[in-house]
DNA sequence: CATATTTTGTGAAATATTTCACTAAACAAT
DNA sequence: ATTGTTTAGTGAAATATTTCACAAAATATG
């Protein structure tokens, strides 16, 4: 199984190369790529080779091509839907958040357990917990984003498992217990400034 | 240099220790942590004696001692001042995280580009982007976080650096350049659901 | 057209990370 | 006390990941 880290940086190198394209750029080199994600040359021409993408030798990569091809790598062929567990901050973030729409996602609906926070008009419907099982069979709903207390993540991850999300998106700061039906990806807002916090001091050790 | 992904580690078992305490749990040994954190009991061991950490053979560890000796580790013993730049929906939702406050961080100032979202009467005031580097330096600020959109992220990190910040949370979707004075940790939202549905895609894959 | 240069693709080497497996300490039981 | 059991600590082994380095292909140049 190829690792994760892997895996991101295929996404960075689409980023990337969306730049390039947008600055006009035709053909690129393994160098300019790792230069712009900030690793190694052969690290991304490792990266290539493990997914049979393949260059020019002196002539380096086509961007158009490249693109579509870690595109297709990294599945974002069709559109997919997701849902929302939890509306508050985050969860109301995430609702207009457009940068999802770009990549093929589409947010259909969320649900709460407060009823203050209901509201069938809006833009994305904010529905009942109750009514989360039928709309993600319904609706097939293969993505689902938990955007809830700590507490009470794990009991929505199992209601999203059951009702068959394949991948969940899980911003509660809390490591999930799932089988291995569904993939979970932790988002761990805490984790990420204890980590920098971490950097930062140890950077400060060095310079000493 | 210690990797990333031990540190990481070490926070997963530092907030599960916790849940373990609010259970009234007081002793603890590696597989019970390895099983909550999803990882070998010698990975726990190895991690903790990499940085010293020791239990009693057979005793296991002192949950309230390995809190301590995690929380000196990751180094959250002085509560730390953040600012946040962009106040669209991301800026906004982090503005009123209450999970920050836990970990030791105020957010004490937001800035934006954008007159119609200036409000200095706030609980989290928000300046125009040119008093940012005056806030930072007055006020000994040594974190920010980015919530701009992906074309302005570089400039602001650059403003950051130079204001003094010691470190960055950076939630635009792109790769950020910065030298080593400064530590930058990425959240790239897109990314995370491009590479969840990657190993959607290829769980799928493996059951055929 | 021949030669020089650049850059890919990739085994092999080097590093890094994780797991194994066993020793010894701590505690329990008899 | 002695014996048995459990569990930490840790080198060594096994894996995984990254970098090196070079042959071969593609292009440029004279």
């Amino acid at each position: 199984m190829i690792g994760r880290n892997c895996i991101v940086r295929l996404s960075r190198y689409k980023n990337a190369l969306y730049q390039f394209k947008k600055l006009g750029v035709v053909k690129i080199f393994s160098d300019n790529l790792a230069e712009a994600v900030n690793v190694t040359a052969s690290q991304v021409r490792k990266d290539f080779s493990i997914f049979g993408i393949s260059g020019n030798k002196r002539g380096g990569y086509q961007v158009e091509v490249l693109i579509e091809q870690l595109k297709d790598i990294l599945g974002k062929n069709e559109v997919q839907k997701a849902v929302i567990v939890g509306a508050g901050n985050i969860g109301r973030a995430l609702m207009n958040y457009t940068g999802f729409e770009k990549e093929g996602i589409t947010i259909v609906a969320a649900f709460d357990i407060d009823p203050h926070k209901f509201n069938e008009q809006a833009n994305v419907p904010i529905f009942g917990i109750d009514k989360l099982n039928s709309f993600i069979s319904n609706n097939k709903i293969t993505i689902g984003i938990i955007a809830v207390p700590a507490v009470a993540a794990q009991q929505v991850l199992d209601l999203m498992e059951h009702a068959g999300v394949k991948g969940v998106l899980n911003f509660a700061p809390i490591s999930l217990r799932a089988n291995n039906n569904i993939v979970v990806n932790n988002i761990n807002l805490e984790l990420e400034l204890e980590n920098l916090i971490y950097y930062i001091n140890a950077s400060a050790r060095t310079k000493e």
